[in-house]
Formats: C-alpha cells, sequence, structure tokens
DNA sequence: ATTTATGGAGACAAGTTTGTCTACCTTTGC
DNA sequence: GCAAAGGTAGACAAACTTGTCTCCATAAAT
C-alpha cells in the first residue's frame, strides 16, 4: 500500500477509536497525520471509504494477534486458557499493537454507524464472523455449543471490560469454562 | 414531568435509539415531535440534557420490564429461565414497550460519546450495574461467580444478537448454564 | 533537461450542527 | 376583559462538516 494511504489509514483508526468514528472529521485525520487533503482524497473516494480502510486495518492487526495468540494450544483447555488470558492482556494494555483498550473498534463502529452505512456493519459481522472461525480452527475436538459459549462469553468480557470497566471480565469466564469441560 | 418535555424525551430516545445519537440532530427531534426550538431549550440546556433524560427514560423502561420478567421466578434455575427468555423476547420483538431491537442502547450510547460526554458513559455504567443488581436480587442461593456467568452471556448474547444478527444467541446460554447449575 | 506525477497548503462551496432571539399566538387565572 | 405564562415559527449566528479546486513545490522518469 502507499506510503501516503498507509498512514492516514492508521492515523484515522487511532482517533477513531479513541474518540468515535462520528466525533473526529478529517480535517482531524488530515492535522494528526500531516497530509494534504488532496492526497487523503486522492486515495480515499470518501470519509466512508477510510472508514472501511480503518476496519480492514485494525481486522488484520487483530487477527494476527489473535492468532498468534492461540498458536501454541494444542487441546479444548488450552484454546480456553489461551484466549481469555489474551483477552485480559489486551483489557490491561499489555498489548501494544493493539493500542490502548477502548472497547471492541467493530461494536463500536457497529453502534455508530447504524443507518448510515449498510457497509459498516456488514465488515463488522464479516469481522465477527472471521474471529469466531479463527476460534474454530483452533478447537481440537469440535464441539458447536462450546463455541458458542465461547464466543458469548468472550463478547460479553469485552464489552463488560468496557462499559462496566471490569478489566477482570474475562479471567472470570476461565473457571466456569473449565469445570464445563471436563465431563 | 411536563407533558412537552415528556413528548420531546421520547421522541428524541425514539430517534437516538433507532439511528444513532449522534446522527440525529435537535432538528429532527423538533420536527418529530412538533415541538418548537425554544420549547426544548426552555426544558433542556444543552443536547447533552436531552441525551442524559433519554438515557433514564430508557433505563427505567428497561428496569420495570426486567423486574416483571422475573417476578416470578423463585429459584436460581428459574431466574437463569426467565432472564434468557425474556431477552429472547427483547431480541424478536416481541416486547412493544422496547421498541424495534436495535442492541443495548447504553452500550451503543456508551460508545458513541466517548471522549465527548463523561456523564453518558458513567450513567450507562450506572444503568449495567443497576441490572446486575436487580439480577442479583432475585437469585435464592447467592453465586456470585454464577451472577458473574449470567451478566457476561447477558452482555453477550445482546452484542451477538446486534452485531452478528444472531437471534437465538440468549437461548444459547440455557442448557450451558442449566447444566452448570445443577452439580 | 524537461515532462509527469505526486503532495502541501489552504481557499472555497454547500450543507450541517447547536443554540439564541424576536415576534406572535393561545391558553389560563383573576 | 386582561395580564401573565408558556408555546409556535422560524430567522439568525457561529461554528462545524465533507468534499472540490487552485496554485505552487518537489521529485522521479524519460
Amino acid at each position: 500500500m502507499n506510503e501516503k494511504k498507509h498512514l492516514l489509514t492508521m492515523t484515522a483508526l487511532d482517533l477513531f477509536y479513541k474518540n468515535g468514528i462520528n466525533s473526529v472529521g478529517i480535517n482531524e485525520v488530515l492535522k494528526a497525520s500531516g497530509v494534504a487533503k488532496k492526497t487523503l482524497y486522492n486515495h480515499f473516494v470518501s470519509k466512508d471509504t477510510l472508514i472501511i480502510a480503518t476496519l480492514e486495518y485494525r481486522h488484520n492487526v487483530f487477527l494476527h494477534w489473535l492468532k498468534q495468540s492461540l498458536a501454541n494450544s494444542t487441546t479444548n483447555e488450552d484454546l480456553v486458557r489461551y484466549l481469555f488470558n489474551a483477552l485480559t492482556r489486551w483489557f490491561n494494555n499489555e498489548v501494544p499493537e493493539l493500542t490502548s483498550f477502548n472497547g471492541c473498534f467493530f461494536i463500536n463502529a457497529a453502534a455508530e454507524c447504524v443507518g448510515q452505512s449498510e457497509e459498516v456493519i456488514t465488515y463488522c459481522r464479516f469481522h465477527k464472523a472471521q474471529v469466531r472461525q479463527l476460534i474454530a480452527s483452533h478447537m481440537q475436538i469440535i464441539d458447536e455449543q462450546l463455541l458458542d459459549m465461547i464466543c458469548l462469553l468472550k463478547e460479553g468480557a469485552i464489552t463488560s471490560a468496557y462499559v462496566s470497566q471490569d478489566l477482570q471480565a474475562a479471567q472470570k469466564c476461565l473457571p466456569w469454562l473449565m469445570s464445563n469441560m471436563k465431563k
């Protein structure tokens, strides 16, 4: 990708994630990145296009991080342990590449762009489906019900960590999941 | 409360919940409610004050509905059953007073108003705490860990129902929770 | 060396936004 | 009948939004 385009995408993602997509104007992105308006509209058709680019970028970073976090799991128990420990590290700002925790960028984007951009919510759905698939691909024994629970608890933990500032939300899931697996 | 003030609050809540707080301007609320701008600023200091009023109103409606939904529960198992069945009815638009499902108004508001209104996020936290307390008050046998799981699964179900359009998200929680309770 | 592409700075247009203010009307109480 | 209170309608201000366009500078390729 072009250097300026990449810079714009990263800067926009930073600001969108920190302050909300609708609260951040194009001019703010330009000022923060030091790029000219002409250049932005040279690379992006509209702000919406830029938003989609930030979603794609975040998606890649997030999936890469998650893939690495689950890489060493060999059993379903491992998977659960690695996943929720990784979430806890994310919530507590121990994952630099995900930047300072501010909830799930995709949940936030979906909430912000309702009735404004159908493409955004579609991409958010896609992201969630991809994450689910990645988790599923690390299951030794396929258990659809367990997969459902893992995904629901993951979403709940992210939301609780963000809205209720419960940074230990993910840790609370572990004993329950573990005790329910060895049966 | 004053008649016009009430009308403004309800109209604003409707529009905010359906289309997003930041996407709905004051003028739209005025047009939809048929109230004059002067009257709005007679009752509300600013748009932020109106937003808080919609949060308070939604909070009351939601808690009233939840209280009624859980009223007949006498055991922890009942509680879980009543709660997640109620959520399923909400997701599937079978609860008129909660209006057409569009996710959790408080999660959405928190996502939209980040770095814009500290009061909004504080109220959202308060709402989540109140809901948790209501659920806790219906527990026959107090089990903090179970309460955590219920609340996390509830948040996860709401998010999944909204973002991933999984309207059966809440139902998926039931077997798991039930099997984990009788041990 | 000159053409071509790219970017910087920012003026500008057209439309938003929130919030104020004026002028008038309607209702209610005395 | 009349005064006070509160609502309506909407003009207006000031600031913001996205997106276009011009002018100029720089750098790379032929």
